[in-house]
DNA sequence: CCCAATCTAGACAGATCTGTCTATCCGCTT
DNA sequence: AAGCGGATAGACAGATCTGTCTAGATTGGG
């Protein structure tokens, strides 16, 4: 038991695996890509993918859980070097959400791109992704209460719908002025807690 | 010159196409339909569809151009039928949202989904996609100007964002109270205006 | 009544898709 | 040295993909 809480054995060719396939589907889409293309990119053979996943709906849905446990790591680090607290926290996420949108290679958030293919709710990668973005809003609820702003839950979703807005949006034009209009959105939001 | 504006000739073959593919896309996604099914089921031959379309991404381009043309008539259809001016327009169109979301058939943004399926700003789908959300953002910048309300650009764009996560959140995990969650934010940012 | 435009079915090409199977081989442990 | 777990290449199945082509049917206007 090396690695951390509930993540699958882990051996390098899975590793590879995951890797190369959600570099590939970020840049592509996950219908677009195929799995041989996947195989050659990785250099692994088809059986190896098969032996450690049933299926590509399967490889799908452990690419986006291990893209929420990077999320999950990134966003908590970069809460704690802000050192900020309070409802100051909350305004720190959307910094961080705007340096990732304006960061080489941004396009859009691959968990609502695994919902737009995925369209129905019994999906793997659109289960996978709700969880994910589920999390989200739990995340920033839990923000919101720690900063004793008065009906966290209520402003955790709301400043949710905002951070899906933004990075929908910077994806469809380019992410230009949309993080700053999203932090001043979120700004507000808070203001009028 | 029977048809409004910029519309490309229509003919019945070519309607009963661009309905068909967009029921079958807005349903599975684009890359999840092919092109075999599409005229299975609206019951033309291959060549008539390519006499009409160079491609499947030029169809996918018509079904959201026309898409965008029912769009546009529905929301000023709801807005002038609810018969509220000034601010109250503005929440009038979270109304319409909400309305939308919680439908039967309701299945996220035909438009989101496609930059979510055609993530390179140059490709086809994606150009439209985009065209149509700029028009809603200067639509909402619009009401907002109308409203007298101050900074109705920035308004327009700030509602803008919080109407695309209230759709994909919708989208995510089933309408319920997403609607007037976005309702709630969109007031107070007006409010805070 | 015939011409021209439009649509038809269906074959066809050539690529690509997911998933299965086999037979071989490498490296590690005992 | 033997054996075993895991990886390998590559063939294979069977479906499906977009797009092209041909040759015949249908239809409405002059």
């Amino acid at each position: 038991m090396t690695d951390a809480a509930a993540t699958k054995p882990s051996s390098p060719k899975r590793d590879q695996l995951l890797d190369t396939a959600w570099r590939l589907f970020y840049r592509d889409g996950y219908h677009a890509v195929g799995i041989d293309t996947i195989l050659a990119e990785a250099g692994v053979a088809k059986m190896t993918l098969y032996n450690h996943f049933a299926s590509k709906d399967e490889l799908i849905a452990a690419v986006l859980e291990k893209r929420h446990q990077e999320f999950v790591g990134a966003l908590n680090a970069a809460l704690e070097k802000s050192g900020k607290t309070g409802a100051k926290r909350l305004l720190a996420v959307f910094d961080w959400l705007e340096e990732w949108m304006t960061s080489p290679g941004f396009n859009g958030c691959t968990f609502i791109r695994a919902v737009a293919e995925y369209p129905r709710a019994e999906e793997r990668p659109h289960v996978v992704a709700a969880e994910h973005k589920q999390w989200v809003i739990d995340y920033l609820a839990e923000l919101a209460r720690a900063a004793s702003l008065k009906d966290p839950a209520s402003l955790g979703r709301q400043l949710a719908l905002v951070m899906e807005g933004a990075i929908v949006t910077a994806h469809t034009f380019g992410a230009k002025r949309v993080g700053r209009l999203a932090r001043e959105s979120a700004q507000r939001l808070i203001g009028a807690s």
